[in-house]
DNA sequence: ATGGCTACTCCTAGTAGA
């Protein structure tokens, strides 16, 4: 059972890249973020051809998250279930496999103290609490996804610079932490001690080319999913590809 | 780097991302 997450930065302008990561690695399901397309324009078609069926929360230009599996889906919660339909198109859960799996894209957060920081910070307090309403720890449960922070400083390539930053401040650590303690493990920190192992690097000033990048996309399992994960890894030659998103994927695979 | 890229839009400039 192969997992895997990636903020695609646009499904439309990355849909060959992930035809072509789809037929290299096989995944299972594949949760992707900022797909920024209402539903109606979702290349579906292809994406069945490729072997998959998908659930969309999406939205125009901005925000949107797709989870696409080739085992079938139920028991599907688009977004925060008080919210209207206008409310920015953030997290998807839906029940795959036995698994209970949350797919979001945390808010960016644009600078530490802006109203968007604010946004942020409420927007993964209110995770928290669908966690608490939604899923049990003592069963299979995985939240993925674009978190937009790096958890530790071995997860930034200058801690020094980024202290205090949006994506690595002291308040985002703590609600995220928060969201970690409701009985997740990060699962690449169980086969990975290493720092200067990063999911994003920044499109300007050669990020890539210099290992300039940030921890920020994670695969979070409870402890029976823990058990099973055999692997789990970055895959960091993706970023290399023509046309890249400015994220890596991340993959699990479970017994 | 107070922004070096990329992708978006009632598209050729402004907004957003991280």
């Amino acid at each position: 059972m192969k997992i895997a997450t990636w903020n695609v930065n646009s499904i439309i302008a990355r849909l060959p890249l992930v035809i072509r990561w789809l037929e290299k690695e096989q995944p299972d399901v594949l949760c992707m973020q900022e797909t920024k397309c209402s539903d109606d324009k979702f290349p579906l078609l292809e994406l069945k051809s490729a072997g998959y069926d998908c659930i969309l929360f999406g939205q125009q230009s901005y925000n949107g998250v797709a989870i696409i599996s080739q085992a079938g889906c139920a028991n599907e919660i688009r977004g925060f279930p008080e919210d209207d339909a206008a409310s920015q198109a953030r997290s998807l859960m839906a029940d795959i496999a036995g698994i209970r799996l949350i797919n979001v894209y945390v808010p960016n957060g644009q600078s530490v103290g802006s109203e968007k920081y604010q946004f942020k910070l409420q927007w993964m307090r209110r995770l928290r609490q669908l966690l608490d309403q939604n899923c049990d720890p003592t069963s299979a449960v995985l939240l993925c996804g674009d978190f937009n922070v790096a958890p530790e400083e071995r997860d930034v390539h200058d801690p020094r610079l980024w202290q205090n930053r949006i994506l690595f401040s002291d308040a985002e650590r703590a609600a995220l932490q928060h969201i970690k303690d409701w009985g997740f493990t990060d699962t690449f920190r169980l086969h990975t001690e290493e720092g200067g192992h990063y999911s994003w690097w920044d499109y300007r000033a050669g990020g890539f080319r210099r290992n300039l990048g940030l921890r920020i996309d994670h695969i979070w399992v409870s402890a029976p999913l823990a058990k099973r994960n055999r692997k789990t890894w970055i895959d960091k030659e993706t970023r290399a590809w023509e046309r890249p998103s400015d994220h890596a994927p991340v993959v699990a695979e479970f017994e």
